[in-house]
DNA sequence: GAATATCCTGAAATTGAATTTCATCATCAT
DNA sequence: ATGATGATGAAATTCAATTTCAGGATATTC
């Protein structure tokens, strides 16, 4: 982890960027939290213990982790986005309509077969994204299950 | 054409709304536009023969479209969604970056394999979202592809 | 350790798609 | 025709996201 903060820092050194402190306790921030924390949750998260940070700069900062390659912006239709580290491998997720949990998975045969679409098209694929909404396991058999978000 | 447009007004009418010039020019515009179109874009073309249309309606009439499964709601990462006819069977999507060019492809493999993924953690689907982005053939190839969007 | 150029900040303003409000009009059942 | 209610367009509102801006922080050069 210290290591990694240490990382990103010297990448935006060397782009010509300057350190900051929210700037840090935002990134320290993302990589502790859960992973898909939309822009909000992240804010007041990280306002817990450095509440001077302002809205812009969270977003800033994930854009920059963004270019930087080290978050993914995700995007399940609820009106807002959410990261998540890109430093895990690539996968695709299940998210749960009722009750918000995501679950991850990745499949290499889906993902063959993306590139056997791709390729049967001519089409250069540099990225894509498979969602599954629906009701998770718990969701699905009690009707009356708790509703964590 | 006719047809439909006549079971979606009885749909509508079975459902206690009433009829409206408006809402059927709308209507009528969405199926002829085409695919993947945005609201400005269908609104745009639904005014030159009926410029008095507000871009309120057009909202309001792909919704109920989405509502009673005639329509679909796409987003492609654009910043304003896009609308399709769910009259033709499921596909997904590849999308070009560069010229905005939407390929249609369905591939049953790549289905099958998601109602694996979803079985073996218990999930029950009810809709899902693939789509790939990059550049299609002729953008790939070519530096100076004409900019279609 | 100044001096300075440049980056970064939080607050507030702005943007832009989407939705809602509201007074008026149109459609339907009687 | 009458009355009830749905639908409309314009304008107002919402809300996430971005941009603006003046002040503050940081790196670099001497
Ligand atoms: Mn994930
Ligand atoms: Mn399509
Ligand atoms: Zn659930
Ligand atoms: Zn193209």
């Amino acid at each position: 982890m210290k290591r990694l903060l240490e990382r990103i820092d010297r990448e935006i050194l060397a782009a010509g960027g300057k350190r900051s402190r929210s700037r840090a306790v935002v990134i320290e921030g993302f990589f502790r939290a859960r992973d898909h924390v939309t822009i909000e949750e992240l804010t007041r998260s990280v306002r817990e213990s450095a509440p001077w940070i302002g809205a812009a700069t969270v977003y800033r900062t994930l854009k920059l982790l963004e270019r930087l390659g080290y978050a993914k912006e995700l995007d399940f239709g609820e009106g807002a986005r959410r990261y998540e580290s890109n430093l895990s491998p690539h996968h695709d997720h299940l998210v749960c309509r009722q009750c918000g949990t995501v679950i991850e998975f990745e499949d290499t045969e889906i993902e063959n077969l993306q590139d056997l679409v791709t390729r049967r098209h001519g089409f250069h694929p540099t990225a894509h994204r498979l969602e599954i909404y629906g009701f998770c396991r718990i969701c699905a058999s009690g009707e009356s299950a708790e509703r964590v978000r």
